[in-house]
DNA sequence: TCGGTATTCTCGTGAGATGAGAACCGAGGC
DNA sequence: GCCTCGGTTCTCATCTCACGAGAATACCGA
C-alpha cells in the first residue's frame, strides 16, 4: 500500500515537527532514525515547500504558512454552505437549543457547523473537525445507521466505543440493534449517552439518491427535553428536508 | 535551492488540489503536466498518508484530515500565550480598543492574537494568521522598524507595498525615513495608511537582547483617539513592558 | 583564540522512482 | 446479457537521482 520512501520520510518529518511544536534536525534524526544529512534535506526541502521555518537564531523548525493554508483551505472546503448554516440557525432559534450540521466524508464523519450561543450552549467537547465518537452522539448514529454494515464495522472498529458515561452503548450488539431502531424510525436519540445531562437528536439529511450524506442535529438539557420530542423531531424534519433540497439543487 | 523531484511534485499535486478544492486525476495531471500513473501514484501517497481522502463515488479528491491537524498545530503552536492574550485583553478595556498582538517569525509577520467585542471592533481584514500588508499598519511597522535595514528589504520587495488607502506609505524611501522615525521614537502611529478613519499604534515588546521580537498594537475610530495620544502610549508601553517580562521568564 | 555544535557539501553506489502500455473494474446504454 | 467507456490499478524494463558516510565549513559562546 505504502510506496514512494521519500514521500513517506517527508511526512513523518512535517509531523515530527508539529508533534513537537519545534524540533532540531537532530531531534527528528534521533524520533525517525534517519541519517542526519537527510533529515537536514527533507527539513529543506519542506522549507522551501514553505511547510517548515527554519529558526535560525534558536537551530530549530517549526511549522511554516502552508501548513496554516491548508488548514483554511481544508475548512473552506468543508464548512457548512451558508444556506445550511441558516437552517441549522433556524433549528437553534426555534427550539432554543444548540444545533449541528454534520456530514460523512471519504471515512470520517465531520462535523461541519455548530449553531450555539451563551443561552444554549454546544456540549463542551464539540468543535468544528473530525468526530470520533459516533457511537455516543445523536449524529454519529444517524450516519452509522446509514452506511453499509460493513463500512460500519470498519469505521467502529477503527475508532472504538468507548465508554463516555454511565448509559453509553459500548458493545457491538446492542449497537447494532440500536443502529437497526434508528434506521428504522429515521431519527437518533442520545440520553446522556455522550455527556450526562444532555439529550440529542438527530435526523439524517439525504442526496438525491436517497442516501444519508449529512445529519442536523440538536442537544439540549435533559429536563428541557421532557415532552417536547414531538416539537424536536418536527423541527428537526422540516430543515433537514430543506438541507435535502439544498444538496439536490447542488 | 529545490532538490528531491518526487517530493516537490508531491506538494504541488497536494497544493492543486487545495486550490480547486476538488480535482480529479486527470485535472491534476493536465493542470502539472505530469503523466497520469504518477498523479495516481502521488495521490495515493496523499490518500495513504491522510493529507487527501479519495471520494470514490465522485472520482474526485479533496483535503484530507491531516491537513486540518496542521492548521490546528499551526494555531496552537503561534496563538500568544495566556499571559500575553491577558495582557492584550487588558489594553483592550483600558483603551476602548481593539487590541492586537504580532510577532516576527521566520520571515513572516504573524498576528498571533486578537482582542475586540462588538463595541470596539478589530480592523476587519485583520485576522489570525500572517500578515501581508506591514508598511501600512501599526504592529508592521514597528517590527519593520526593528530588522535590520537588508532583511527589510528583502520582506518589503518579497511582497510590495501597495496602497491601500491616500495615506499609505508606498515609495521605499518614504518608508526608509518614515521607519528610521519610529524607530528613533519607540512607536508607530498609523494614521488611515490601513483603514480611512481608523487609527493605530503599536510599541515593540523586546526579548531579553533587546531585539524588537513582537509588537502590541491598538486600533480606534480617528475622531477617539484626538487628544489622547499621551494616554494611548503609557498604556501599551507599560504592557509592552509585562509581555517583555514575560518574554524573559519563557 | 579555541572547543563544540549546527549545517552544508562531496561523491560513488544501487535502490527505487518512472511512465508507456495494458489490464482491470464498475456503471450505464443498448 | 453484452458492449462501451471513463476511471483506476498493475507490470516491468530503464536509468535517474536519492542515499548516507565522511569531511568541510559556519557559527557561537567562552
Amino acid at each position: 500500500m505504502a510506496q514512494i520512501a521519500v514521500v513517506q520520510r517527508t511526512f513523518a518529518v512535517l509531523e515530527a515537527v508539529a508533534a513537537s511544536g519545534s524540533a532540531s534536525a537532530k531531534e527528528v534524526a534521533g524520533r525517525l532514525e534517519i541519517p542526519l544529512p537527510s533529515v537536514y534535506r527533507l527539513l529543506q526541502e519542506l522549507v522551501v515547500a514553505g511547510y517548515l521555518v527554519h529558526l535560525r537564531e534558536q537551530g530549530s523548525f517549526e511549522l511554516g504558512p502552508k501548513c496554516f493554508d491548508l488548514g483554511l483551505s481544508f475548512r473552506q472546503r468543508v464548512i457548512a454552505p451558508q444556506s445550511i448554516r441558516h437552517a441549522a440557525d433556524q433549528v437553534h432559534r426555534a427550539l432554543g437549543a444548540a444545533a449541528y450540521f454534520a456530514v460523512y466524508r471519504g471515512e470520517d464523519i465531520v462535523l461541519t457547523y455548530l449553531s450555539d450561543c451563551e443561552k444554549h450552549p454546544r456540549l463542551r467537547p464539540l468543535r468544528f473537525g473530525f468526530h470520533e465518537a459516533a457511537h455516543a452522539t445523536a449524529f454519529g448514529k444517524i450516519l452509522l445507521a446509514g452506511m453499509e454494515q460493513e463500512q460500519r464495522e470498519v469505521y467502529l472498529r477503527a475508532r472504538g466505543t468507548p465508554r463516555l458515561t454511565p448509559q453509553t452503548l459500548v458493545d457491538s450488539a446492542g449497537i447494532e440493534a440500536h443502529l437497526d431502531e434508528v434506521a428504522a424510525r429515521g431519527i437518533a436519540w442520545e440520553h446522556e449517552e455522550f455527556l450526562p445531562g444532555q439529550t440529542c437528536a438527530a435526523v439524517p439529511v439525504r442526496n438525491g439518491t436517497g442516501m444519508a450524506v449529512a445529519a442536523i442535529a440538536m442537544s439540549i438539557r435533559t429536563p428541557d427535553a421532557a415532552h417536547r420530542h414531538r416539537q424536536i423531531e418536527t423541527v428537526l424534519r422540516e430543515h433537514a428536508g430543506r438541507c435535502s433540497r439544498y444538496l439536490r439543487m447542488g
